[in-house]
DNA sequence: TACCGCTATACCGTATCACCAAGTAGCGGA
DNA sequence: TCCGCTACTTGGTGATACGGTATAGCGGTA
């Protein structure tokens, strides 16, 4: 699949939340989960950036914890403004696709 | 509905080629009729930026017609770039939406 | 010991895009 | 004459994903 950057604009971030808020997790393994969900093109870095703006943006809470197997890890939850957050991002979501695809089948 | 404007980064421009691809038509137009589908918050400036892009990238014919109740108007039409490229988006769309739609399911 | 690879995070710069504001301009009606 | 609708252009802004580099812990191996 060629060059999807500009088409996850908006939406990585919400299927960002929707891992951490299904699973308490860390960047370096919500980046494998992505890759393995389809994402393939996603990198750490932009991920980190991701888990960043959330934590400035006040929808998550970060515990970090030793690994054993490399340098301690971030983990990050859903609070509730996090959880909120993430239903409005469904809720847009479901707006969206449903225009668009509305569009695609000869758009009335 | 609340702010699309990050979502729609990358999709819009695919939905002003729907429109274009389906009858040759102008900047105005488009926009009255993007509202109509739901996008209601589309205003002309977007849409005129989008338009000047797809020419510059030589996707679409271009041709100035008089309009009785106005200023001329630039009417699009797509070319073979154009279509090959309406493809692609609608080809990245779909592959964009099963993905997110499989993680909304409980993402396997 | 030295190096490599995997795990794990942080930071800085870049490109792209939708959006916004202001300007120009044609036309008809009050 | 002014206003409103139509119609396009241009310059600047903010948000986001991405790329590259740096730092760092750990285990294996030559």
């Amino acid at each position: 699949m060629d060059d999807l950057t500009e088409m996850l604009k908006g939406t990585l971030e919400g299927c960002v939340l929707e891992i951490i808020g299904s699973e308490e997790t860390y960047g370096y393994a919500i980046t494998r989960r992505l890759n393995e969900l389809g994402f393939t093109d996603v990198i750490e870095g932009t991920v980190y950036t991701i888990l960043l703006r959330l934590e400035r943006n006040g929808l998550v809470q970060v515990t970090k914890r030793p690994s054993g197997v490399g340098p301690p890890r971030k983990f990050y939850a859903l609070n509730d403004a996090g959880r909120e957050e993430l239903a409005k991002f469904w809720t847009k979501w479901q707006y969206l696709s449903s225009r668009i695809n509305r569009l695609k089948e000869g758009g009335r």
